[in-house]
DNA sequence: TCTGGGGTCCTAGGACCC
DNA sequence: TCTGGGGTCCTAGGACCC
């Protein structure tokens, strides 16, 4: 093998990712914003889920909860925005808009990475290919990005990991395209910096002396399937230049559709955890509906807070719709049974969710009757309610809901700090000055 | 007072069958 | 006296990702 982009597969993977992503796109609209230590807080302005590379600095990290940092946090000159999906998701878009002037094959892996194939590219034309697109990202998105190129998608990953941690050196762009450079990389990698190897399979690796990227890589995929698992042994071989993971495209319709939400404080009553349960089966039918599936099977889980020092009380349940729906009524009445089992009095619950399963492709004009409880007439009527419900809340912010959901207002979430939607609603777009 | 929400895949173990 | 074992299917939970 003459080098890691020749591999009896011929394949060559672009990871492309956005630098801090949701601060990237807080700072493109607010110049005020521009170099300064920014984080974006996640639902309920709970804890930061992006920080910009200067509040980095500053030793903020990804995941501290605010409530424990804001003091400190705004002491040393903090921005700190609420999320706002309206804007990151349109942001999100144009990014991978973009990528696809670069080839035929872009995977969007997340809100702000995608996987470009640049497969029968001349391998010395590839690092400036990369830096072609990262050109093209800022001029013409407005965000900044990193991109590793390998011949697997971990090798990618791998490359856009070490342009992070070589920032200063590589200007965003890292390919590895030779075993010299791969060992050079890998060895320089932390175990737990491997894309597919969590906290718990990093401190277990580690035991077993295995500290770096280099060192997994020389193991035998056979010998790590047997001691380890599958996964532990496709790493292995991606490392080794072996393409074996297809990466997913985040557009094909979802197997699983799932709402839930943290409350602002803790809940004990029934009938508050009603209404948050009311709320998500009509978040998840609306998802569900907007993809054309239906369920089979509704789950409903609720938890209490493990942080706090108090009882806990965790479970989940699931039960399968007498038929397929999409129907929201029918899957809070079923959910509805079974919050009656879960939930124990005296328990301050922080997180409840719906979760449908087993979706199946929505027929336009047969679908099953369930055989004790409707008439085609009334299932009819129901597929109207849901497409009119739907319609209207596309168009009215709290328009159609379930009568059990008003009233109750403990669990509705707190966003502090949120942004214009500069790019989604025509009453937020920024102002030019003249 | 205040620690996210949404997914995927894999595995172990129970139920069941012959 | 002797009381199987192997295959398949299903599900809950774990680990991981961003």
């Amino acid at each position: 093998m003459t080098g890691h982009l020749s591999g009896y597969k011929n394949q060559v993977w672009a990871l492309v990712d956005v630098k801090s992503f949701y601060c990237s796109c807080e700072q493109l609209f607010d110049p005020s914003l521009v170099n300064q230590p920014v984080v974006v807080l996640s639902n309920n302005d709970g804890c930061c889920v992006a920080v910009s590379e200067q509040a980095k600095a500053l030793g903020i990290q990804r995941g501290a909860p605010w409530f424990k940092i804001e003091r400190e946090a705004r002491q040393l000159g903090v921005q700190v925005r609420s999320s706002n999906y309206a804007l990151y998701a349109d942001m999100s878009r144009r990014f991978i808009e973009e990528l696809h002037r670069f080839s035929p094959h872009v995977e969007q892996y997340s809100i702000d990475e995608a996987f470009v194939r640049l497969d029968g590219f001349r391998l010395d034309t590839l690092e400036q290919y990369g830096s072609t697109i990262r050109d093209a990202i800022r001029d013409h998105i407005g965000l900044p990005v990193r991109v590793g190129i390998g011949a697997t998608p971990t090798l990618a990953k791998l490359g856009n990991q070490a342009a992070k941690q070589f920032e200063c050196r590589v200007e965003g762009v890292i390919k590895i395209d030779s075993d010299v450079r791969r060992q050079w990389i890998l060895e320089r990698t932390d175990i737990q910096d491997i894309w597919g190897i969590g906290a718990k399979t990093a401190s277990r690796l580690r035991t077993t002396g295995i500290d770096n990227a280099l060192q997994l890589a020389n193991k035998t995929p056979a010998d790590m399937r047997r001691l380890w698992n599958v996964g532990l042994a496709r790493t292995v071989m991606e490392l080794q230049g072996i393409a074996c993971i297809e990466p997913g495209d985040i557009d094909e319709t979802r197997k699983q559709i799932l709402s839930s939400r943290s409350f602002g404080s803790g809940i004990s009553n029934f009938d508050e955890l009603k209404a948050a349960l009311a709320f998500h089966c009509q978040r998840a039918g609306e998802k569900l509906r907007k993809q054309g599936s239906q369920a089979n099977v509704v789950g409903v889980f609720l938890r209490t807070n493990r942080h706090k020092n108090l009882p806990q009380h965790n479970r989940s349940s699931a039960m399968p719709l007498s038929c397929p729906s999409q129907d929201s009524y029918k899957f809070l009445d079923l959910a509805l049974l079974q919050l009656k089992q879960l939930y124990r009095p005296g328990y301050e619950y922080q997180t409840i969710g719906v979760i449908l399963n087993e979706l199946t492709e929505a027929k336009n004009d047969s679908f099953q009757l369930d055989m004790f409880n409707s008439s085609a007439l009334d299932e009819h009527k129901r597929r109207d309610l849901m497409a009119i419900t739907d319609q209207v809340n596309a168009r009215f912010k709290n328009g159609i809901k379930p009568a059990s959901v008003i009233g109750s207002t403990n669990w509705h979430m707190r966003q502090a700090f949120r942004s214009n939607r500069w790019t989604t609603r025509l009453d937020e777009l920024p102002i030019a000055k003249c």
